[in-house]
DNA sequence: TTGAAAGCGTTACCAA
DNA sequence: TTGGTAACGCTTTCAA
């Protein structure tokens, strides 16, 4: 029945081209015997929607019987709202970044909201780009990680007009005002640094993965601070190139260098802080020359990511706050859409916390 | 904010002019002094597009003076096509399913396509609800990681309405045709089983992570079946509880009851087997109860994930090849969408590699 | 070579 | 309490 009436509606079209076998909110309401505003009302749940039971009910069968399924394309369309948000990430193939969409993702699957992804390679012409594209597509609101550098013209616009964005750890980076997740990296580096100079360790190396990233900058920054504040020389850098966008590239790459960087200034360190990633290489390194961790060199990476906990030697880090970041950077975005976020910006600062483990921990009993 | 636009919009509804604050292609129709269908045909560069250049001029000027961008929902609606792909996966947040979305993000960024991202919880029935959804935001085409197990009603629909639509990993699983990328799993295992035996290894030990899942379950019949042929004992079975979804769950979780495994089996095995996350814990059990590895132990991990590679100690291990996975699965799916697939459905059997590193070799030496 | 008209499926607004 | 009308911004077909 509801096919005939669909052949009809193509027929008496005459000039439609291939009509798509979809059921319409159309169809359903002619099945209910109601006008179409009424069908799209009670299955929507208006507020001040105020059809009678009975009709309500007509409504609900008719768009069970026919499999109903509203094309969000067209709601995006007329209400001008898509239900969706858009991430953009630099490199999205990053493990180590990998816990903020996680987050974000997670926490919009409890809502009726999609996410759409996608990447820039850490330059601030790509980041346009994809702020432009995903605008296109009608978002919502839009989660960003930005480039470590470069004017982040669509970034700043969006923000003054008041569009719905959140930027993750643009809280030292961004010269407009903008709702930001960051992590409180400078309290992550002291406590890092404070934790090493408790065990005795006096010169630390750092062994700074991407020295061009903003974050290890920062970090870095407050690491010297610290072993200056404490009488201890400053710290010695250790620098390896690793490309940015893709972290986890080959590690023989860096081990080599690594490797000799330590034969060249072993006695020189105590202890290396790291990222997870070159902290793990690092113990590798060590290793390969006797050098004992944590004796005679404690090693600490940071993120307490995967590497840290569950490689072989666990390290100590400070812990994961990507996830969280994620979850509360779509909290932040979903007020802004709902419009009840007032006119103020919020930035939350998520504190880490340091997780010791056996890398800087020399007797092994107790936790 | 937007809601404050688009009330401003419709109060100046009328018959006037002005409408939303948007820039729409009668804009730059009108600026161009043509009309809209013009326009459209000229920008979107269709392939019998006889304006003039003169008149092509003036539209692209028009467009960039006034800063148009199309409307991308309104062209979805339109034309039904939405140049948005679906990708559904179990527990996006497991670190070890990242790479397929990786591959297919990337291989859709070089194109104009998005895609949009969900994940389910390894039930059916969530995974019907993930595909019923994507569908109704219009996604031309669908990449799916299927459940362990379950009718799969949605994706038996799809495939067989000849919806766009290419599955990981659905080799043995699916009794029904539909595009698919799956690892070659027996033959990983076959390799991994061969390499332990050249080694002098015969007393397997495999240790599992998730035995429920269908990939383990293959890569361990695989196992059993190659040590039968060499005539070596079957394997030894570690059952360690892991949640399905979240591989990677405090590591700690695994490491007693392991612990109390491998101290209960020692002298039992003299190889283990595992995915790269057992495989690391286990080595950090064995170097606890001091047995050495490789010498004593050899342990091999599965996956070839940044564990195995940057793990303290490396791991030997089949290499990854879910980036490889995800970017065939987009190519496919372009196929299907552009429809220059043809009727039948391909099955693309990705091979893998064993990745030997040191928790299988001795002699430090040579690659 | 360009223009006019007809919707795609939905919802906002007002009239009944 | 329900129905009618007019868009939302775009593309397609056909006529000029």
């Amino acid at each position: 029945m509801s096919k005939l009436t669909a052949r009809k509606a193509t027929e008496r079209r005459g000039k439609g081209r291939r009509k798509t076998s979809r059921v319409t909110l159309e169809d359903v309401a002619r099945r209910a015997g109601v006008h179409g505003t009424t069908a799209s009302q009670v299955l929507n749940g208006r507020a001040n929607c105020w059809a009678s039971d009975e009709t309500r009910q007509r409504i609900f069968d008719a768009a069970r019987d026919l499999g109903y399924r509203p094309n969000l394309s067209a709601q995006a369309l007329r209400t001008g709202r898509s239900g969706m948000i858009g991430l953009i990430s630099p490199g999205f193939g990053v493990r180590s970044q990998h816990s903020r969409p996680v987050g974000l993702t997670e926490a919009a699957a409890s809502t009726s909201y999609a996410v759409t992804v996608s990447s820039h390679s850490n330059d601030s012409e790509s980041e346009d780009l994809l702020i432009r594209q995903l605008l296109d597509r009608g978002v919502d609101g839009l989660a960003v990680y930005p480039t470590d550098s470069g004017p982040h013209t669509e970034l700043r616009r969006l923000a003054q007009t008041g569009f719905p964005v959140v930027t993750f750890e643009g809280a030292n980076l961004l010269d407009f005002d903008c709702d930001d997740v960051s992590t409180d990296l400078k309290k992550s580096g002291r406590s890092q640094t404070r934790h090493l100079l408790r065990l005795g360790c006096r010169r630390v190396c750092f062994a700074n993965g991407v020295p061009e990233a903003r974050i290890n900058a920062i970090r870095a920054e407050a690491v010297r601070r610290e072993l200056q504040r404490a009488k201890a020389p400053p710290p010695l850098e250790m620098r390896i190139p690793i490309s940015t966008t893709c972290e986890f590239t080959d590690a023989d790459l860096m081990e080599k260098p690594m490797r000799a960087f330590i034969r060249k200034h072993l006695g020189e360190f105590d202890a290396i802080i790291g990222t997870d990633f070159t902290a793990s290489i690092a113990i590798r390194c060590l290793q390969a020359v006797d050098v004992r961790v944590p004796h005679d060199v404690a090693v600490m990476g940071c993120e307490d990511s995967i590497l840290a906990s569950h490689g072989s030697l666990p390290l100590t880090s400070p812990s994961a706050i990507g996830q969280l970041a994620g979850e509360n950077a779509f909290r932040m975005l979903m007020a802004r859409i709902r419009g009840d976020a007032g006119r103020q910006f919020s930035r939350l600062v998520i504190p880490t916390r340091l997780m010791v483990r056996q890398s800087t921990r020399p007797n092994k009993g107790g936790d």
